[in-house]
DNA sequence: TCACTCATGTAATTGGTTACATGATTAG
DNA sequence: CTAATCATGTAACCAATTACATGAGTGA
């Protein structure tokens, strides 16, 4: 794709993990090809104004398997985990159980944690911050069990890919 | 509260809203001293290190109240919405039935621009990036049925402060 | 005595946005 | 003919983190 086409497609992901200003996206674009992770073709289509074409090389591709599979800090946002899951989508099903399985335990942690804090400063003067509480608890069962019903579909869909990626899966975090 | 006070708060809080580094957090609270939003008592507590007490003045108040008031622009993140949500409730329970409001129509315009986007990928070639559809569609519907009914409480546990909000939440936005 | 928590700050670097700059094509 | 979209980039600026710097009390 070119950058332009990059930023449209995003656009449609905003939502979800942002869509990145030109001022971030041609520089990085620079940044891959100088890498040797993409090249570039130019196309120039007769009338209209020519565009630069990015394809991924096999060494970029490694790279995203890569960047998959290493663990993110825990606390990051939510668009870093919905990134990492689109990829791992794509190019990594084995990458793509650990991935989702490192967010269970996640979202799970903070849960048990959000409840105590609640706890803890119900105890308190007037129970405020509570709709904060609310929300996130809210939110965290959603998606506990959203990751629950992703990852049985992917247990139960599995072949020997999915031995493998269970095998693989117990890298030390 | 003193800035280690308030870094120790927030940080029960980091799932939901983040907590500021402390090279933000004190020139912040020095911001808002010489703006007058702010008073500060300086505590030596005999043996222990002295700390440096602030407490809100009455501008201060009427500028988080303010705040509050004030429409977030529409593609904010959810800690911006968080934020806000503690500081209404706690502060200015009319901002806080507008807030909610202004976020569900948000919520509802993301959830219906997300479907759309997903029947117009899933007609192309294979359904990548599903997954990331399906958890924003789930996290937007439970966010829609949190929303609801935190509003439906809001309007039905009503005295005459509600009529108030709803008559002056015509604000244009 | 050594490490850790409490407590407050400053300075350098960085990452990314905003604004700027350019130009061709298409639609009203 | 004008405005908007397509298309690519650069430069200035800003906000925030990271790292640094300091110091006193506390527990092992």
């Amino acid at each position: 794709m070119s950058g332009y086409d990059i930023k449209c497609y995003l656009k449609g992901l905003t939502w979800l993990i942002g869509s990145p200003s030109f001022g971030n996206l041609y520089p990085t674009l620079h940044g891959l090809l100088v890498d040797g992770l993409t090249t570039v073709e130019e196309c120039s289509r007769g009338s209209k104004a020519s565009r630069k074409v990015y394809s991924v090389t096999d060494e970029g591709r490694a790279a995203a398997e890569e960047w998959v599979r290493r663990p993110i800090r825990p606390n990051a946002p939510l668009r870093s985990f919905l990134m990492r899951l689109i990829l791992a989508d794509v190019c990594s099903p084995t990458g793509l159980i650990a991935h989702l399985e490192q967010r269970r335990a996640w979202v799970a942690s903070q849960q048990e944690a959000l409840e105590q804090e609640r706890e803890s400063w119900d105890g308190r003067d007037g129970s405020e911050q509570g709709l904060a509480y609310d929300y996130g608890l809210a939110l965290a069962q959603t998606e506990l069990a959203w990751l629950d019903e992703a990852l049985g579909r992917l247990y139960n869909s599995g072949g020997a890919w999915v031995l493998a990626a269970m095998a693989e899966g117990e890298q030390p975090s």
